[in-house]
DNA sequence: CAGATGCTTTAGTTATAACTAAAATGATGC
DNA sequence: GCATCATTTTAGTTATAACTAAAGCATCTG
């Protein structure tokens, strides 16, 4: 491919897997490292989304054992990934990203536990 | 704005707010003009996409008349602009734009005229 | 001022993105 | 073979983007 197309603007558009996209940005991770470091969403949800970074062909797996290791394709991001490196050195980006996830959030909310009430009132 | 931020990036997601952008990239065009470019939706739903674009700054609104002429604030876009205009350029541009276009449309489909069924069968 | 014109807004519809919990898959180690 | 670990997949939920038809709002024209 010669330069961006909807494909990967569509993919960059969500904030959820442009995070993703950084932290393999400059060396592989496994699937469980990527999710571990988004505790706000459940593996499956981190999964689906490397699987849509994937179809896109934005990413490259390596599997090894029982880990799956990502990392990004900067070659084929070309001019889109020089707009993402510019994003991430944005002072704000990290406030920025918070709100850009909240607002993008869809389907239920997880069950939270049951609360540690201990020696509850009355 | 130093750099294309989320917002930029969720609206050009939209093959249809891209092709908003084309039609007045290089010169400005009124609100009916555009739709009119746009035969497979309504002036509503033209309209509706450029608040959009006008909410995202991406465009300018000048009022004259009964019209509002629109144009598009291209060193706004940056190299986001560049990367449009890339898009553009290629041979297969409009065969994609019609199957994006078709793929990210939503809610009812027209109502169709009354077929002129003349001398109806039996 | 009535009617036409240009555009925007509203209320309602549909398809889908982004999640969840849970089941399924596949590799490793005993 | 069986348990465990790492990950993917499935089925279901929720919020929203992108549309429609129709109503609303200016602006112009006779």
């Amino acid at each position: 491919m010669q330069f961006a197309d909807h494909a990967t603007l569509a993919v960059i558009a969500s904030p959820r897997r442009r995070e993703i996209l950084r932290l393999v940005w400059t060396e592989e991770r496994s699937a469980g490292d990527i999710a571990r470091a988004m505790p706000d969403v459940t593996f499956g949800a981190v999964s689906l989304q490397l699987r849509a970074l994937r179809e896109a062909g934005l990413v490259d797996v390596r599997a090894h054992q029982r880990h799956r290791f990502y990392r990004a394709k900067r070659k084929t991001l070309g001019a889109v990934g020089v707009m993402l490196e510019h994003m991430w050195t944005d002072a704000l980006w990290s406030l920025k990203l918070a709100a850009e996830l909240e607002a993008s959030r869809r389907g239920p909310r997880p069950i939270p536990p049951t609360p540690a009430r201990r020696r509850s009132a009355k």
